[in-house]
DNA sequence: TGTATTTTTCGATATTTTCCGATATAAAAT
DNA sequence: ATTTTATATCGGAAAATATCGAAAAATACA
């Protein structure tokens, strides 16, 4: 019968976490690569990609293959629920998500294979910005 | 600087558990005594509270006190949060939230009293039908 | 093929959360 | 005042989740 209660739950853990509700809310404006968002929110590759494995999973967001590397970004506007719809209005105010999608395009303005070694590296030097 | 992420990270995990997205999707379509939430539910008394706490924490829901009794119901419509509305929107379409209100429709058809009383020892008697 | 590069998965530990009985508090009724 | 009744809080064991380095997997290109 009905677990679409747990499912729901499911979807809502999805974001209730600094780190992948700041992945959510910094793709909402567009596709990004996977070694750019780990570069713009200076955490380890790793946790991004547990990030948006989960953001998958919560049918939050889709990527792309192209070459070797992998764009996500927020499934398209026709598929958005009524509370994601509700929560990327809510989020999008947020100054720290103003702040991470102003990085973003420094970032975007890098070249991409720059900023995937870039980041492949720099995880390793920064200790505790990783908390949201 | 900004913990405004934190706050709205808090209020998802607010809702990111069964029970508590049940108890505030019961209320949306009015108030209800404590002990009739519980009842309703079939969970412990405790449970309930600990619940209603964790979501007039996070803003969602408010209180009136009428003599002994506890009344909760969710925050007016003008204080809903883009996202609260969304969620409450999507939650409402749930078959077991559906169920859920049907049971609270009989448990409201009972005088208040009794149904409070019955709750005190039910309690004990319903060991799993808790989750979910 | 082999090698370099990007992303995902795994493992181990630390932290947080859940759950509910027992108990405390508050407010009415006697 | 004492008792009853409704709700809140506490305790603490069990379960779930977070974290990130290390290793694996996937992909392009030489």
């Amino acid at each position: 019968m009905t677990d679409d209660l747990r499912v729901l739950v499911e979807r809502l853990k999805a974001v209730s976490h600094p780190l992948r509700l700041r992945v959510l809310a910094l793709l909402a404006p567009g596709e990004l690569g996977v070694c750019q968002v780990a570069e713009t929110l200076q955490v380890p590759q790793s946790s991004v990609s547990e990030a948006l494995k989960e953001l998958r999973r919560a049918g939050f967001i889709v990527e792309r293959k192209e070459g070797r590397w992998v764009f996500v970004s927020v499934v398209p506007q026709q598929e958005l629920t009524p509370f994601l719809r509700g929560l990327l209005t809510e989020a999008g105010n947020l100054p720290k998500v103003l702040e991470d999608r102003a990085r973003a395009k420094e970032v975007q303005a890098l070249s991409l294979p720059s900023v995937c070694a870039k980041v492949q590296t720099v995880a390793s030097m920064a200790p505790e910005a990783v908390r949201a």
